[in-house]
DNA sequence: TCATTGCGGACAATATATATCCGTATTAGA
DNA sequence: TCTAATACGGATATATATTGTCCGCAATGA
């Protein structure tokens, strides 16, 4: 059970995408350069998060990707529904209703105990992650991961990228 | 990210093993046979699920699988870390330490708060499936799925495969 | 001694994840 | 209007993981 790196890259771009100017975009090659990423394939991802609306993409000249709403108001969750899908992890293929003893239609009038049991397991995991938002992780990052040198070092990353 | 069939495969079978009846084991090809899987991909998980000590296996004639312990005592977590692998899902590959804006040494004396978070999450969610025993799943299925025709059915059934 | 069974390694087939490229649409600015 | 920069989506290629089979070996009961 693995989950791609594409949330991974997703989550700390719009870490990223939340220090911009409101309403200031960055392009893709920008946002791949911050974090020394693949362009093209990052594209995908971005892609992504904009038709969930995580983030709002600008085409053309001075165009590139902003967030589509506070960051406050973007979870880890939402995040990682809009890179991964929205399929739970766990997948019931009903095997109860195959071989000697099959269970029939009487039988199958819950749904197995098995698949009810992981399934509200990933919602404590949806839980969790819908707990955390981007803003928080930015906090957080900001007390404990930017000294004065390196907040300077962004803004002026940042400044630049803007241009 | 997806959890494999053989969780669901194995869930399953640990439930038909604790209906077995003390010290008796059932082979691999009755246990295919009883949800239709094939068998030489099921033995893979079954090697696991010994490997972890969840089933005792028996070589030979008469040989085959028992449970390694009550079925009290073991939960859904168990089975899914025999046969999924005990690494979390999320694998932080540290992109925070590349690019032009790198954390150094002193930024990372603390982990990565998304990591942090990720991990917290599925802590969570392991919680959730520790708290699930197989014998918590026979109980409920019991009650929900087996009249007295299907639990006639299946007591034939594990009759003839015990033989 | 033999038939049955599990174990683990090698191998094959398939699916998924990762990654790139290209044609098209869009847009700001010259 | 033209051009350069940008995102979008489809096609494609590659790498990795999952799913699945097969075989030789070891163990065991009859």
């Amino acid at each position: 059970m693995k989950i791609g790196d594409g949330v991974e890259w997703a989550v700390h771009l719009c870490g990223v995408l939340a220090a911009a100017p409101e309403g200031r975009s960055l392009p893709r090659a920008k946002l791949a350069e911050f974090h020394d990423l693949p362009p093209a394939y990052l594209a995908k991802h971005l892609q992504a998060l904009s038709r969930a609306g995580i983030v709002t993409a600008d085409r053309g000249v001075k165009g590139g990707y902003r967030l589509g709403r506070a960051p406050a108001q973007i979870s880890l969750l939402d995040i990682v529904l809009a890179i991964e899908g929205v399929e739970p992890a766990f997948r019931c293929t009903e095997i109860r209703k195959r071989g000697p003893c099959a269970a029939g239609p009487s039988a199958c009038r819950k749904r197995c105990p098995i698949a009810r049991a992981f399934l509200e397991a990933e919602a404590a995991w949806r839980q969790a992650l819908a707990g955390v938002t981007v803003a928080e992780m930015n906090a957080v990052a900001a007390a404990e991961a930017f000294d004065d040198n390196r907040r300077r070092a962004f803004r002026a990353w940042l400044t630049a990228a803007l241009q």
